[in-house]
DNA sequence: TGTTAGCACTCACTTGTTTGGAGTGCTAAT
DNA sequence: ATTAGCACTCCAAACAAGTGAGTGCTAACA
């Protein structure tokens, strides 16, 4: 298949930006007039037909304009996309008052990011890759209640109350806590192996059982940092007449709201190295309830290991220039964001 | 106004019962075959002439059925509901496994409901009417970070970071934390007034202002418990046509999505000594953008002093016997399922 | 050989008209 | 007081016709 030649490429641009601003077909007449090829729209009918014959666009009906076909927008993004990079309003300023609670932040974060792109939001928590554990402490809250308390390195608190048979007394306290203190500190996860657990539990003689209950407790906290998802924005998709049908809109919707399918979405490039940005479109992306949407998604990362993802969900004629760069904006300052509170 | 006799009543509650079920507007024809009255659609026909001019029932189109007023669906659920007070799958058991975190167990709660239910539904956190202080800890976590830690009495657990200018030694530490929990502990908010501070801030002597920091700190983070509000099911709306439009739909997912003003159409709920089950009706609710709907809330109680709110948002035909006898036995099942976990 | 003008054709969309049916209100008879 | 009967209303679905945007094709043109 010989590729497009140059009038080819300036046609379906033409076609795909014009699209993408009306969300209708667009006719051989409205591009012969908006280039600056002064070409008569019989001979843009013609190049037109080669287009929709190689699959970059499609027809609708027998009588109507064309439209990009997913592959007409992923040529776009991947080829026809001036990294414009345009300047943003600063969102550092805009966004947060110190709250200290990283969902707070997620929450704004998303909700801020949908109503400037008017699209559907979403982003995770990051996910330690390597966040190590700072400093963890056991308090008697009460008669049968031990209260653990992790810090990890990002400041990141976590709590687990651990039920007791009897109370323990201070000393004990004191020496476990000391103990735990000096062991794990500095460690991430995958080095809180079986040589390090057996060492503690040694270390802690008669209360070695109670060891064994903290480091389930911790190990089950620090790893229990599940990708929590948060969303934004959803009644966006409704500014889009291709999706607010409401069979299209309840599925998408509910894909919102059912959290754990995005988290997949996501996770895949979490584990790769793929800090760029991705664009799903339409049936490429996994989630089958968003054949009919494009998603952007972007990694962020926290300095300290922490990486995390936002996405924006939208129609496949999503303006992708604004929301490519918004992302790049938002992804390289998120980390000042994160750090500038606590 | 003579009021309505008991035919009119009867046939009311005909009318009222089938709209609920079929969701089209009931005509003359229907009801006398439906109802063991015997009479013929003429009858029929006379009475729901009077019911229409009495207001409680509205023909949408001069030859069409007719379908409920919100008077009408007010006169049903004050008067024509019999209390059946239906066994209900025991939710206790299909719920929880058990997660200490509160925030999973409302969610749970919020999606099992809005399954059963199929409609759309919300739960706030319990909020504490009056709960106390139970342990309170300070904990150098590095040189710049304290960190505050608030247990209360219904076992929530509470973390914040105090920035420090430079770290204290641990002999302070230990003194503050055993002032701290001596004077706080058992108190619950009305309770630590200026005096309490004044006489906490004298006792600490050279620390003072580290104390005002902390007992700013926790005053915020107690008094911070704002209800938050979990929602579920918003997609169930579209399984009703009346509301599934998409402007109609539109609007209502948005004020899921924003679950502040949920927050306040809660809030007067549990100020009032409103114990029981409080359903609007259209125009009734607080919420504009609600007024199509119908909503039913109900105030949960935990015991320990603790009061929250669960609702259902859907469609003025909703099946109030079933959900408001749900919504019963949720609110009497809610204690024991938030005591089991810990 | 590439470009263009012209023309017939397609097809969604709109508008107007028709028809059927469900439902009502009224009246006269029981 | 109830009911049968009938004329009337009005929505909804079906159908017809007109409109216009857009295409594909062909023949003429540079």
């Amino acid at each position: 298949m010989e590729e497009l030649d140059e009038r080819k490429v300036k046609i379906l641009n033409a076609i795909i930006r014009t699209y993408l601003e009306t969300g209708e077909p667009v006719g051989s007449r409205t591009i012969s007039k908006y280039t600056d090829l002064n070409l008569s729209s019989a001979t843009i009918r013609n190049e037109m037909s080669d287009l929709e014959e190689l699959g970059y666009i499609i027809q609708p009906h027998t009588s109507a304009g064309r439209i990009p076909s997913d592959k007409g927008y992923r040529f776009y993004v991947d080829h026809l996309l001036e990294n414009k990079d345009k300047e943003i309003s600063d969102m550092k300023d805009f966004v947060i008052e110190h709250t200290e609670r990283m969902e707070q932040v997620l929450k704004q974060v998303a909700k801020m990011l949908a109503q400037t792109t008017n699209y559907a939001t979403m982003i995770t928590t990051p996910k330690s890759v390597r966040n190590k554990v700072k400093f963890v402490q056991l308090s008697q809250v009460d008669e049968e209640h031990l209260l653990a308390v992790i810090v990890m390195e990002s400041n990141v608190v976590k709590n687990k109350m651990i039920p007791l048979a009897e109370p323990l007394d201070s000393e004990t306290l004191l020496k476990l806590n000391i103990l735990l203190n000096s062991t794990l500190n500095g460690l991430s996860i995958p080095e809180i192996n079986l040589g390090t657990i057996s060492r503690l539990k040694e270390q802690a003689g008669d209360h070695s059982d109670i060891i064994g209950i903290v480091l389930d407790a911790v190990a089950e906290t620090i790893s229990q940092e599940e990708l929590e998802v948060y969303t934004s924005g959803a009644t966006n998709i409704f500014k889009y007449p291709e999706l607010s049908d409401s069979q299209r809109a309840s599925e998408l919707i509910y894909a919102l709201e059912e959290k754990q399918q995005l988290a997949t979405l996501v996770t895949e490039n979490l584990q790769n190295e793929n800090t760029g940005i991705q664009v799903y479109i339409g049936d490429e992306s996994p989630i089958q309830t968003m054949k009919d949407c494009s998603v952007v998604t972007a990694t962020y990362e926290l300095g300290d290991g922490m990486k995390g993802s936002v996405g924006i969900i939208g129609p496949k004629r999503m303006d992708y220039e604004k929301v490519m760069s918004h992302l790049k904006e938002l992804t390289s300052q998120l980390d000042s964001i994160f750090k500038k509170p606590t």
